[in-house]
DNA sequence: CGGGATCCTTATGGATACTG
DNA sequence: CAGTATCCATAAGGATCCCG
């Protein structure tokens, strides 16, 4: 814990120094985090780190319960962004293929430490709620 | 960081493993993850993180553009999930001060991750984003 | 001061139909 | 197959009023 926390500090010290120093930057910072942040875009992003290059239709069906207007959507950003590739092979019927580009990836890695926190984290999560809700009742 | 890194492909790929094994486990993480990457989650934490304990006035001030009912939302939903602790001080006027819990605290540390990914590539993806609007327009 | 309750507007996203 | 376009239901969120 105590150890954690510093790190912690000295990150936050940094991260503080630079909002101050440039709000247009933060902007910029909160607008990625929050693309990111996007349920299907870290679906998209983890499906793809996984299997490499997918075509439209298969990466509809392993990102479970995506649209495929939301698939579409979410692509269209995350290109826009530089986080995939998208490449069509001129032949019928079309074949559309994704990849991650060496950004989408890193950001993979980056957001391996949220992912590693949530799972190691479920069960104390699981049980604050269940502490959460008996509270709640008992109040009413 | 290294370490970090050994630990980040072996979970990734337990990861893998998981979501085929138990997909109540990957459902409870997505569940986590989109709390924890809500805008407004994002902000509180970081706030809270910086200033310690703070008032709820004061919270509503430092995270900037929210409005009152997201704030009370988002502070429920944190303290629900055990990331943070609400303490009210029965004196008049109403005093009540939210600060981050242990587990609060390891997420943003988590998170610093992410921060600093995008805070590095902020360049590159200002820059990917002209170059995808330059080939729209071209296309049109 | 710290909210709860209500209204009302906008944004989000699913379903469907159509196209190159 | 890989989309685009449209319609529609629901949810998210801001503004406002009120209360202990």
């Amino acid at each position: 814990m105590s150890v954690d926390f510093e790190k912690h500090l000295e990150a936050q010290k940094k991260l503080a120094q630079a909002e101050k120093l440039d709000p247009r930057v933060e902007t910029l910072v909160h607008e990625v985090i929050a693309r990111v942040a996007d349920k299907w875009t870290m679906i998209i992003l983890d499906v793809l780190a996984e299997h490499g290059e997918l075509r439209f239709k298969q990466l509809g069906r392993l990102a479970t319960g995506i649209s495929q207007k939301m698939l579409t959507q979410t692509l269209r950003e995350m290109e826009r962004e530089g986080l995939v590739i998208r490449t069509v092979h001129a032949v019928v019927p079309p074949r559309v293929e994704y990849r991650l580009t060496d950004l989408g990836l890193s950001l993979g890695t980056a957001f391996c430490g949220v992912w590693l926190w949530a799972e190691q984290n479920l069960d104390v999560i699981e049980s604050a709620r269940a502490a959460f809700d008996r509270r709640a009742s008992e109040a009413s």
